[in-house]
RNA sequence: GCCCGGGUGGUGGAAUGGUAUACACGGAGGACUUAAAAUCCUCUGGUCGCAAGACCUUGUGGGUUCGAGUCCCACCCCGGGCACCA
């Protein structure tokens, strides 16, 4: 039977088949073992969902599928990190509800990436600004506090003292305020802090036990910032530094500072007993060490810069120094204590009640969640309070402790709340008496892959290894580390290279794609357009090329032979061994192009096997899941081909029988033969050095000398 | 500025230190067709040359090696992060 390859045919068809199965649910009691596939669950903007989201949906879907098909009950889900500034902005701006508008864009985000086929288990979908799931959110606040990992303490938040309201970094454009222009001032407030940095050993040793690319570990490394050095006192300056054998060649002091100045001071020198010059300077960070160093610029580029520009002293050859006798060793790491306050609307309520005699009392767990009230204006107010602290009725309670007068805490939490802990919850995202069961957590966890974006390397990644690891030493997880492996996908931008945005209106939206080529084109082109954990710009143009293979695909249907006596070719077990190791190592562009190199081959031979051609179906589906289904239900098939066993190579069949040996003279190519693949070094040499060509060059002496690489090359030095 | 990546044909890209440009897009020519689309076949890095062939080519400049896109040093350019974007 003889058919069009027509994708708005088949595919809403097997995703509701799939949908009906529930092939996708995860099994809680199940003889297979678990593997627990996970991906960034993403913001649902108004913007709706572009080509860019589904890259690593596709990624880990890709591995998902697989896994199941060699055995696995796999766990694969989804939800919303719904919390934070643009939808909160959207309602300032519209008065809109958060809450409506969430709803509104969630819906959406799900229609789309439902109509790409991406294996999730919709059952266990989450939504961080659902109070069933931010009650938790609050518990697990509370459980800081309780460990005294959460405190209080006076810290700048960005001021516009025009529009007087606190301002998010992002909304603080070359320290203007970003709405009216206005010079951003900062203004001290108290907030809720996490003390992450008792957890700066932890989080820095757990990276041996993990399985992450070097560059995320040596990206979290350097932001959690160990190093070793010594306080040294100079006179009344205490200084850190690296480097206390170079004291002798410290010529001046710089402290924490907006310009270079000299202060008018000086200090002495402890080991040249020198009076040397205090100065300020921006490169030099309040935060980290005491905020001051000692400046060597015989050794140190940054201090010999300043040291030029200022006229100050640089000494070339001074004398090394034990630094026992002028400080003390210590450990410094740059990782800081974590802001946990936010002065906003759109997050959730830090759960807390102000008492004049109690102080700060944890709102009692049976009280839990402490809802998002509803407010008329979201935006924060002209006091740097979050507009929560206009509603009195809300503010205003009563002490759970004393009973007395009291008020609430109306700061919110940060957006990076919600997602420290969403991977525990998928595990068990319906109980409502605890954030997850001990006995679910047991069998689920760790991730078994988390892929990620590589602008979350930081922040989120290490946010929320703090808070698995905080967990794990209370007892209520059962592993260190939330993550065993992890690997990051590159952005994908608009096709003028730069990043697809609603305000630069360079979007595009994916239901326009499937409505033209159907969902397993944009699929098998989105793992095809270039290395998965690379940026790479969006180029229409090269969809027919997928396109057109699926269709390739379809008519080969046609050429599979019933004769028995045809044997399945090296060519199946090389597709088979390269297809399955590149999907490991998440090179999905070379995966596709060896399934289009296998099905090149196939379309070649007189007669395809249906081994042969199921072999191409199993390994295309998890790319392209709707076509292969519909054409493995095409032979006869009654069982998804999901459910199918994933091909096993035959090692012995691996290697053409026949090799191209390429013959370099001085490592230039000058000819090539073909050689059995098994012939040895001494006959490779043999007839490589017997070639009319070789000859010409060899012009009747003798080599210098031959190197000899099996199954690859001989090369002669003349 | 600091930390982490990247730079290969007209385009996206491929390549455990071993035939650079696989696979795909685009382009040229041909077959089929009344014609077009679709499909199939051939060619397609650059320069010189009628040709055989020679030389050049992986951001730039050096180095190591029988052999370098790959390793080392220096530089240039692009992307991500920099703690209140998610």
């Amino acid at each position: 039977m003889k058919s069009e390859y027509d994708p708005k045919n088949i595919e809403e068809r097997w995703q509701k088949f799939w949908a009906e199965n529930k092939i996708f649910e995860a099994k809680d009691n199940s003889d297979k073992p678990k593997y627990y596939a996970l991906i960034e669950f993403p913001y649902p903007s108004g913007d709706g969902l572009h080509v860019g989201h589904p890259r690593p949906y596709i990624g880990m879907d890709v591995i998902a599928r697989k896994r199941r098909m060699q055995g696995y009950n796999v766990l694969y889900p989804i939800g919303w990190d719904a919390f934070g500034l643009p939808t909160e902005n959207y309602a300032i701006k519209t008065g809109k509800d958060p809450k409506v508008v969430t709803k509104e864009n969630s819906d959406n985000f799900r229609r789309q990436i439902q109509s790409l086929g991406i294996s999730f288990d919709w059952s266990k979908e989450i939504n961080t600004t659902d109070p069933k799931y931010y009650k938790w959110t609050q518990w697990l606040f509370l459980k800081f506090l309780e460990h005294g990992l959460a405190y209080k303490a006076k810290m700048a938040i960005n001021w516009c003292p025009k529009d007087k309201i606190g301002l998010a970094n992002e909304e603080v454009v070359d320290g203007k305020c970003e709405r009216c222009g206005t010079e951003v001032e900062k203004k001290d407030k108290e907030q809720w802090m996490l003390k992450i940095t008792d957890y700066a050993e932890k989080l820095l040793h757990g990276l041996d036990t993990v399985d992450y690319p070097e560059r995320v570990k040596a990206q979290q490394r350097n932001w959690i910032g160990r190093s070793e050095g010594a306080l040294i006192k100079f006179d009344d300056i205490e200084v850190f530094t690296t480097r206390p054998d170079t004291i002798f060649g410290a010529t001046f002091i710089v402290l924490a500072g907006k310009e270079d100045r000299f202060t008018g001071r000086f200090v002495i020198n402890p080991a040249t007993k020198e009076k040397i010059p205090v100065w300020e300077a921006e490169y030099v960070l309040p935060e980290y060490g005491t905020g001051a160093i000692m400046a060597v610029p015989a050794s140190d580029e940054r201090d010999r810069a300043f040291a030029e520009k200022h006229g100050l002293p640089i000494v070339e050859n001074y004398q090394e120094a034990g630094f026992e006798n002028f400080g003390k060793k210590v450990v410094k790491y740059k990782l800081r204590d974590w802001i946990f306050s936010r002065q906003r609307y759109w997050g959730e309520p830090i759960p807390i009640i102000h008492c004049a005699s109690c102080g700060a009392v944890p709102v009692p767990e049976a009280d839990l969640p402490v809802l998002l009230p509803e407010v008329s204006n979201y935006q924060p107010t002209d006091t740097g309070e979050s507009p929560l602290a206009l509603i009195e009725a809300w503010v205003n309670t009563k002490c759970p402790k004393c009973g007395g007068e009291a008020k609430r805490e109306t700061d919110t939490m940060p957006n990076w709340a919600g997602s420290s802990w969403y991977f525990l919850r998928y595990v068990d995202d319906k109980n409502d008496s605890e954030f997850a069961s001990k006995e679910k957590l047991k069998h689920w966890m760790p991730v078994d892959w988390y892929n990620g974006g590589m602008e979350h390397t930081t922040l989120h990644l290490l946010y929320s290894r703090f808070w698995n690891k905080f967990l794990f030493d209370i007892g209520l997880v059962p592993t260190s580390e939330p993550y065993q492996k992890r690997t990051s996908h590159g952005l994908i931008l608009a096709s003028d290279g730069v990043k697809m945005s609603k305000s630069l209106g360079n979007v595009i939206n994916p239901d326009l794609i499937v409505d033209r080529f159907g969902a397993d084109t944009l699929r098998l082109y989105e793992m095809f357009m270039g290395p998965f954990e690379q940026a790479i710009a969006w180029n229409e143009d090269s969809l027919v090329g997928t396109r057109k293979f699926l269709e390739r695909v379809w008519r080969l249907k046609d050429k599979i032979t019933t004769d028995s006596s045809v044997e399945p070719k090296y060519e199946m077990h090389h597709a088979i061994k390269k297809v399955s190791g590149d999907i490991e190592s998440m090179g999905f562009n070379t995966a596709v192009s060896a399934l289009m190199i296998y099905a090149n081959a196939l379309e070649k031979h007189d007669k395809v096997t249906q081994e042969e051609y199921e072999a191409l179906l199993k390994l295309l589906s998890p790319f392209a899941p709707h076509a292969a289904e519909e054409l493995w239900n095409g032979l006869g098939h009654k069982e998804s081909i999901l459910l199918s066993p994933w091909p096993e190579a035959d090692e012995s069949k691996l290697s053409p029988k026949e090799v191209t040996i390429a013959v370099t003279i001085n490592g230039k190519v000058r000819a090539s033969f073909k050689i059995g693949s098994e012939a040895n070094e001494e006959e490779l040499r043999t007839t490589a050095l017997s070639l009319i060509e070789v000859q010409k060059w060899l012009s009747g002496g003798e080599p210098k000398r031959v190197i000899v690489v099996p199954g690859k090359i001989v090369n002669i030095v003349v």
